[in-house]
DNA sequence: CGCATACTGAACCATACGGTTCAGTGTCTA
DNA sequence: TAGACACTGAACCGTATGGTTCAGTATGCG
């Protein structure tokens, strides 16, 4: 198997990429919430929103707990060094093979100029 | 609406929520490849190799360019700014909530240590 | 007790996803 | 020109996703 069986980073990226689930992380970094409190704010059912509190839930992006009827979303333990740092590694690998790149059309641009020629948007 | 009509976040972290699919961001970092060469590594057929890149080239994050019969991928012109500075925003919100708890479990430690309990794991 | 609140779970629905097969189309190359 | 090669597109398949409704269960409160 090539594929790099990253457990983590696939559960991790699929939570976040949803826009609703980033919202209700963004909600919960500035306060905790219950579920119907996020259900209320992103206009959804109850139901709709357990899931998706669950699916971050799974991600490890938010712990739960209940006390008496009450459900307390808070944000989780895991941080997302784990996604910052495949970012961040295929940012250099970017680099790598276009750092060269870049250097080449900014002499073009530089010779363009030069030359009198207008630049091409 | 609530939620942040981000779509670029979204199709660049569900792009990269598949692992075969960082699989090939990482393959083209190293060299270009043709749809056969990368769906030969990834043990898949053409077609399905094909969704992918087409995937990829959705977000921006791959280009692609077909001479006589081949057509060729390459890394594309977006960088994942946009992703790593959601990621910088969320780990931001995450320490200015937690950077107070993480002090205080230090402090927690250190009170341990010279109460003459054993540290817990 | 009795009712409202807050969640839970099952079932359902439409759509998307990851993958396949199969039947092309276009391009080399001998 | 014939055949191999590289891709393309449609159709299909099983499963997952994002959402709903509806019918519970458990808790709080007057």
């Amino acid at each position: 198997m090539v594929q790099y069986a990253r457990a983590h980073l696939d559960t991790s990226l699929a939570a976040l990429a949803d826009s609703t689930r980033r919202g209700v992380l963004e909600q919960l970094g500035r306060e905790d919430a219950s579920i119907t409190a996020l259900a209320d704010r992103f206009h959804m059912t109850l139901t709709g929103m357990k899931k998706h509190v669950g699916v971050l839930e799974q991600a490890g992006l938010v712990v739960t707990e209940k006390v008496g009827r009450v459900r307390t979303c808070r944000i989780g333990a895991r941080r997302l060094d784990e996604v910052a740092a495949w970012i961040a590694s295929y940012h250099q690998l970017w680099d790598a093979r276009f750092g060269e790149l870049d250097q080449v059309i900014e002499e073009l641009k530089q010779k363009e100029k030069s030359d009198g020629h207008h630049q091409p948007e």
